[in-house]
DNA sequence: TTGACAATACGAAATACTTCGTAGTAATCT
DNA sequence: AGATTACTACGAAGTATTTCGTATTGTCAA
């Protein structure tokens, strides 16, 4: 099977899986399952079937060189988080980013301290230095 | 079986079943199906099965008094957004709103207004009328 | 009242997702 | 070498999701 072009949308345990390897960085299965193993029950093998289809999606690439291979995400964390982003924005909030931050704010109060990286946010894209 | 106390997180399909309700207010399966069948092929009984099954689920409720049974949903629009949002903010976005808004800029440039309408949002929240 | 139409009920296939056990194989230890 | 350990490969069960066909029932007009 050739690797997908742009990978599918991560399921709800596979974003388990990248979000364990975008903390780690290139990893083994015993890597991540250790990470993972302590988060809630699971075996290893569980943890290996799912690395080794998300290799196939092409979510994941793999390293065989070494006798344990090493896994590594396949698109950088903001591409993936672009994507998931974009489709609940366009699924469940009709495109209104206002009313996704305003679900995400109900959903966890944001500190002061977070307010502020918002704002700073918005001011980047006013001021045209991300748009 | 008992309907859920808080029902479980829409999925995909039922999520656009949702999308109609929120536009249309409670309705028919055929209302409900005339206008999915206008954004993609699908027959009526998949649409009469899916809101038979997000009624067992809790998701929609059901009027049985008419002939044609009436369906709405069982939480308010906010409600289901913010559980959507929230579930995301968790799992893909490490909790950082900042992030998240910045996937959903990303995905979709933000017109100047909405830029407006976001940072008028955020003043809600500092003032604390939101909080 | 019967035929045509429209709705619901239900079973079940097709697919996708999640989980784990068993088997095989490579590395390591005694 | 033989035993032990650690890893990958793979099949498959269990569950959830999505889809649709068939059967049944209610409504209404002729």
């Amino acid at each position: 099977m050739p690797p997908h072009p742009t990978p599918p949308r991560p399921t709800d345990a596979e974003l388990e899986i990248l979000s364990v390897l975008w903390r780690l960085g290139p990893s083994t299965v015993r890597e991540v399952h250790d990470v993972l193993s302590k988060e809630r029950p699971i075996q290893y093998t569980t943890t290996l079937k799912l690395m080794q289809i998300m290799a196939e999606k092409g979510l994941l690439e793999r390293d065989e060189s070494a006798r344990s291979h090493v896994y590594s995400v396949r698109q950088p964390r903001e591409r993936t988080q672009t994507q998931l982003a974009g489709h609940l924005l366009d699924r469940a909030f009709g495109g209104s980013a206002r009313n996704l931050l305003l679900g995400a704010l109900s959903a966890k109060k944001a500190s002061r301290e977070e307010l502020a990286e918002l704002r700073k946010l918005l001011d980047e894209f006013e001021t045209g230095r991300k748009s």
